[in-house]
DNA sequence: CGCAGTGTTTTTGC
DNA sequence: AGCAAAAACACTGC
């Protein structure tokens, strides 16, 4: 459940799920998932809180909690969220579970257990860096056509580009190419090639299919990795153009997608429609 | 210092 | 059987 789309749809699941509930009980089955913190210490923090709210950025979800503390969260490849309603016989790759008011239990799960957990104090305390070195969020204010002019003067692979979080926060690799294709822009161009009016249509680009992405729930890919909060698959994947398309034509014009690698990583394009 | 490239976490399914 | 998969950090060498 990676990308800022995924993210975002279990954000707006999880405040609509949880916001006021108060937790009762915390087990964290899987101590390395906590990155910042003792097993003691996060549920001493949790234990008896409510959930306030939740927040994001870029890829990162927040659980602010009573108090002043929140619960910082990114999935990496495959962790997510979800609720059980009993507390034994857990799904497998089950690693944190939340006990809230009326036999609800939170749970987070992580096949590949990349997937990472902090415990923010607020207050004084300094975030971790991989957070507090975010870059602009595309759904925030500060995401101006300025400041993401201001990030593409460097002679990276635009798409490379795209996908650096202390830059731009957010994109990954399914949004990076369906982005791109929008904007009509090979992946493998150095951003510094990018012509003023090809900038624009990258920046307009970004937002537009984040926003409609989040509006679908996301992207289920085939292997049902991601799925919203309630268990059922996003929807997203239907209007991919491009992403795992290899071979398929281009909606737009026709022509073959085809698939190379940037940076070591999968990039889908029309070599028609993209320049 | 920046940048590119490699290796690392881990499990699953094609 | 081998490889690729939504991520991103640590590390090397130039």
């Amino acid at each position: 459940m990676p990308e800022l789309p995924e993210v975002e749809t279990a954000r707006r699941d999880l405040n609509r799920l949880l916001k006021g509930k108060r937790i009762q009980k915390v087990r964290l089955l899987h101590p390395a998932l906590l990155r910042n913190a003792t097993t003691e210490e996060f549920r001493e923090s949790l234990e008896g809180k409510r959930i306030l709210g939740t927040g994001r950025r870029g890829k990162y979800l927040f659980l602010l909690l009573e108090g002043g503390a929140a619960l910082a969260v990114h999935f990496k490849m495959t962790g997510r969220f979800f609720l059980f309603k009993q507390e034994n016989d857990l799904p497998r790759h089950t690693h944190l579970v939340m006990a809230l008011e009326g036999k609800t239990y939170l749970c987070y799960s992580d096949i590949r257990k990349f997937g990472r957990i902090y415990l923010l104090k607020g207050g004084e305390e300094k975030e971790p860096d991989e957070i507090r070195l975010l870059g602009l969020d595309p759904l925030g204010e500060e995401f101006t056509l300025e400041a993401f002019r201001d990030l593409t003067g460097s002679g990276k692979e635009i798409k490379s580009l795209l996908l650096e979080q202390h830059l731009i926060a957010g994109i990954g690799n399914i949004y990076a190419s369906e982005i791109l294709w929008r904007a009509g822009i090979r992946p493998e161009r150095p951003a510094s090639s990018l012509s003023g009016d090809e900038i624009a249509r990258l920046f307009r680009a970004i937002p537009e299919i984040l926003k409609t992405a989040v509006a679908s729930g996301g992207s289920t890919l085939r292997d049902r990795t991601y799925l919203r909060v309630d268990g059922t698959p996003g929807s997203y994947q239907r209007f991919h153009k491009v992403y795992y398309r290899t071979g398929l034509p281009c909606p737009v014009c026709g022509e073959t997608i085809e698939k190379s690698l940037v940076a070591k990583r999968s990039s889908f394009f029309c070599p028609r429609c993209q320049k």
